[in-house]
Order: C-alpha cells, then structure tokens, then sequence
DNA sequence: CCGTATCCATTCCGATACTG
DNA sequence: CAGTATCGGAATGGATACGG
C-alpha cells in the first residue's frame, strides 16, 4: 500500500534522473550503448544479466527518453535499442563515474586508459568541472551550494 | 538462496561503484553532504526518507570509504559524517549528472544556476570532457570504447 | 536529539519455462 | 534470436516503536 516514492517531482536536478538510473544495471546497460551494443542478446551477454530484468530496464530507459528502438539495421527481424539525443548526453556523467571508479576502486598497476574518442581516435584524459568563467575548480575546494533550490515548479 | 550480483569484483570501473551509489538515495545523501550537511537529522529532514533506510545507506557509504564519522564537532552528543577524499572525487559524477537532468529533466524557465564553487563563490558551468592532450570532446560525437576491458584482475 | 530494530509492502533480481 | 511470463528469494523502502 505504501508506495515507493518517486523522485520524479522533485525539485533537483541530481534527483529526478534517479528514476530512470537510479538501479544497479542501467548505467551498464548505456555504457554498452555507448560502446555501440544495440541487440538485446548482446547486452544480456555483457552483462550477465538475466533477461526478464534486461527488459524491464530497457523499457524503462525506453520511457524515460534514453533509448529508442529502430525496427531493424542489419536486416535482423528484430529492434535495435538506440541512444537518444538525450541519452547520448550522460557521456560525461559515464565518464566522471569511471574516472571515479578507476581511481578508488582499482589498485595503481590495474588501470588502464580504456576510454577511447570514437571520432578522434584519442583517449579520453579526464572529466573536469569549469566555472562561469572558464576557471577549473578543483574537487578538493569545491562543494554544492543550493544545489536542490529551484526557481519555479512547473511540475 | 539466489543473491543479488554484485559488481564489485567487475573488471570495469563503470560498475564497481553501483555496489555503493547505484540506488535511489546514496548519490541524494551525497549531494546533501557536498552542501555541508553532517547530521543524521538533517539529512533525513532534507531527503524525506525514513529513518531505518538512511541508516543502512549511511552505513553503506561509510564501508565504503565515501563517508566517515567524527565523535563530534559542534559540541553535539553524537556523531557526524564527513565526506572522505573518496566522496569529493565523487563531485565531477554530481556536477555532471545534474547537468544532465538540469538539462532533460526540466523545463528552459525551471532553470537556474545552483551550482556554486564554495570557494571562489563562481557557479559551475559545465563538465566538460577532454582528450589526453586537452581537446575538448563533444558528446554528440564521443563514445566509449571498450570501457569494460582491463589489462589485469588482482581482485 | 540520534539513531536502531521490527514489521510489512513493494520492488529488484535471478532462474527458468515459454511464445513468436 | 528476441523477448515475455511466472515464480521465489533478496533487497529496498515506509511507518513506527524502541533504546541511548
């Protein structure tokens, strides 16, 4: 009876995406996307993930605007699941997650440069956050201020 | 009998963070803590969760090593809990994920600038991602590229 | 005021069987 | 191959009662 609640409403920005990732395999499921994965098979492959849950979650990426689904591209019979626009705009959240990740959750002589610019050809160096002004700030000094104040609720 | 898989032992520096942040409250906690929140109370009073998940999150992000607690600091009776060096590495991840929902999530006149550099008092612009000699990649034309791949395993 | 423990409903996830 | 349906166990989360 007492429903989970929804962070959908919520006047945050960092909030309301937890709906749609907020689980343990969506962010894998479009790091594969990424990567260039379209097939159900072969995102159930990758990831090891039982396939009831496979579609659940690409349903709801579905829903929520992240992914959309091409009737076929390589003559197959079946869908391919695409990045949106919108989906395509989590790269940096991708790549500030594995930066994190490759620094506090890997020993020195296990990590690779294994981000790689698919049109330059380069590996990707880092995430950084900017100012107004173009100033780097540097995590160490830097914290959220009012991060979850908002303007206006037009929900 | 069946337990849940955890990413953990992953060779991928996508994953082994869900173990710690992929649900629906931990990246909130977080966002709380980057403003200077430190009290269980006040954490609870923003995020509107009950009481008995916030403590099993908490405990979560201390194994973890994000958070810490301190016997006191304002002369409280109790405990407080601190962002580690581990959490502030988790700002890039913050900043980039509420651009992102700032982005998709909301309508043009529901936007602000809420994100302020406590230090300079500047608002954050944006994240941006660089390739190794410092060129600025687009996401529209990025892409990760074999993001799973490791060279070793010494889990 | 600061949490923890208990109870319960819902959700997530894995295994498997099934349909097209 | 591409999913969906069903089942059971585990984890999540909400309401609330309880002890420090």
């Amino acid at each position: 009876m007492v429903k989970r609640t929804s962070h959908g409403a919520a006047r945050c920005p960092v909030a309301r995406p937890l709906d749609a990732i907020g689980d343990q395999w969506s962010l894998l499921i479009l790091r594969d996307a990424f990567e260039g994965t379209t097939r159900f098979s072969a995102f159930q492959k990758s990831l090891g993930v039982s396939r009831n849950i496979l579609s659940v979650r690409l349903r709801n990426l579905v829903d929520h605007g992240i992914l959309d689904t091409a009737p076929a591209a390589d003559g197959g019979a079946y869908q391919e699941y695409r990045l949106t626009e919108k989906g395509r705009g989590l790269f940096p959240v991708l790549v500030a997650l594995r930066q994190w990740g490759e620094t506090y959750f890997f020993a020195p002589e296990e990590s690779h440069v294994v981000l790689v610019d698919r049109k330059h050809g380069l590996p990707v160096r880092r995430v950084e956050v900017r100012s107004q002004d173009g100033r780097l700030l540097g995590h160490e000094d830097t914290a959220i201020s009012r991060i979850g104040e908002r303007s206006t609720d037009t929900t």
